[in-house]
DNA sequence: ATGAAAGCGCTAACAT
DNA sequence: ATGTTAGCGCTTTCAT
């Protein structure tokens, strides 16, 4: 039982000092002679000294500690979110707990829940939908929520994020224009927010511009995975399809792979526009011609803003206003 | 200031007990009359009690969080070690802190510092050496550590990973047998303990067993990121080499389209072998041949032996020795 | 500029 | 089975 502790009496002894006037050290308060400060500094050396921030966190509530739910940080496009909300959380000398919230959005609440209780002092959602249960948590919080890379049902939560609309529209507008008469449109769940509300009316309203009927067989929903994408490559030949929007960048990769195994060449015979601008779009060959977005910025803004709100004690609704960041569109070998 | 939280107290004078007993009633405790017992949890769930982790931390000297230092969460390879962590450390109600540790080892040491600060009861470093400082800091720290997915200089670190010099070996001689000449070793940088006393003695093994003359200028560093293999490409060729073993995925997915680019064909001219079995592999086009390896459960069984670790109070030296999980070979399209 | 003292919300002996 | 009482290690008034 070496495991001595050297706690803030330690050092207040050792120095002569009251815990008080450590305490205002280690704080950087300049309320501190100099002499006294170099005092308590050098004990703190001699000592090595570590301040127990779980006991910081209980005296001051707050723990500088965020919480980031996330799909699932195999997926590139979350886990590049991810990254640049981790530079900037470190920047403001944030941590973060990272749990992955299942798709199933009942696990989600429990991981919110379980944050929570973690006295986080504030959260990254990255999902596309907030289930009632899980919005009424997010209202009676104590701290701040940010969605970041998606947008929820629920207006009162800010987001970090591209038009989703219109870069769908562009998309599929790109695509019209190249005489395909069947475009298919390769999503995730068509109940989410983003997919109900952005990319599905985003389709649409390029169809309406090129006087094309819309075609409800034409949408198909995955699970942003590769395989699903693989598998899908069949069906939509079958069905007639030419050329797809695919809202995720695995999903996009599978649908190509899927097509030259299946002797279909792309993009001769089949065009793909891909949406989530991950670096595999420039793995795959041919490249997939994509929506190109700041992901790091997303995540970076995400971060920004929740230090923000965190450190707006009133409860000065600070703007609710989604946060658009713009994107662009990069033709690669996908497309003709 | 709506914000009233509440406490325990709050609950215990409603429900006409000591908060002693509430204590017990949230942990399980069972020592406590049904009655009273159903009593409490009502007021419990009225009041909409959370117990508040950041006290229950100080009061227990457990917080139930872990700290994980990545290198690189966009990396595939650790995004799916990452995954099986904390799959597991969910299952036995754990959260982790994610700390980016930028492949600069300076930061490395303030990471984890930061992870003491925050009492993590145990860390998961994934990471391929650690400096004197970092060793030291490990050496003393209260709690366990377990390295995943590689391994490092410091012997009292256990580590979960495979056999990385034979499976080096076995894809070196399976490119030696090909008929290759100039077989290039592609790996980061030659001083991390992984490849200094793993891959590069694999390496050696497999040329000596096909007395091959080592021949120091085919093993080439990198950083393990596309670009570098991408442009190593010409490099090599230039070098005559016509087979590579890459350990990262990323850079044999960039080795590969930079050869192909360069119109060099693989695997009639150019034969590849990736190490880390990432879905990259099966992605790119032609597929990788790779060394499989169980990612999730190298991740998964590190949680779970630091979930041991951490349960054992004594300093009881379980068994440093490292565990070793079976390591396979998946003949693809990048070999002939 | 410094110290004293009261918590923060909980766990964990120790009583009873 | 339940209550009492110390802390856990720190921040933060409030004095001085």
């Amino acid at each position: 039982m070496e495991k001595q502790s050297v706690t803030i009496y330690t050092v207040a002894r050792e120095a002569n000092v009251s815990m008080a006037t450590v305490s205002r050290v280690v704080n950087g308060n300049q309320n501190v002679k100099p002499e006294t400060r170099d005092r308590v500094l050098a004990v703190i050396k001699k000592l090595n000294y570590r301040p127990n921030a779980v006991a910081r966190g209980l005296a001051s509530k707050k723990t500088t500690t965020i919480g980031v739910v996330i799909p699932d940080i195999t997926n590139d496009y979350f886990a590049e979110l991810a990254l640049g909300i981790d530079d900037i959380a470190t920047m403001y000398k944030y941590n973060m707990i990272l749990t992955n919230s299942d798709a199933d959005g009942s696990s989600a609440i429990k991981v919110v829940q379980n944050l929570f209780a973690k006295q986080v002092d504030g959260v990254i959602f990255m999902g596309h939908d907030i289930e009632n249960e899980l919005q009424e948590e997010f209202n009676k919080a104590a701290v701040p929520v940010v969605v970041a890379g998606s947008l929820t049902n629920d207006k009162n939560i800010p987001s970090v994020r591209i038009d989703y609309e219109q870069a769908t529209k562009e998309a599929v507008s790109f695509l019209l224009k190249h005489n395909n008469k069947k475009v298919a449109l390769l999503i995730g769940s068509r109940q989410t927010t983003i997919n109900k509300f952005n990319r599905i009316p985003g389709y649409k309203a390029a169809l309406n511009d090129a006087h094309v009927q819309f075609d409800n067989s034409l949408i198909f929903e995955a699970d942003d995975s590769y395989e699903t994408g693989y598998k899908l490559a069949k069906k939509m030949v079958e069905q007639g399809v030419t050329a797809a929007f695919v809202s995720d960048d695995s999903s996009a990769a599978g649908l190509l792979n899927g097509l030259t195994d299946a002797h279909v060449n792309v993009p001769k015979d089949f065009e793909i526009i891909t949406g989530n601008d991950t670096k595999l779009a420039t793995i795959t060959r041919p490249t997939l011609t994509s929506i190109t977005q700041p992901l790091y910025d997303v995540g970076a803004v995400a971060m920004r803003l929740l230090t923000k709100l965190m450190s707006n004690d009133d409860d000065d609704e600070t703007e609710t206003h989604p946060i658009i960041l713009q994107h662009g569109f990069e033709e690669r070998q996908s497309t003709r």
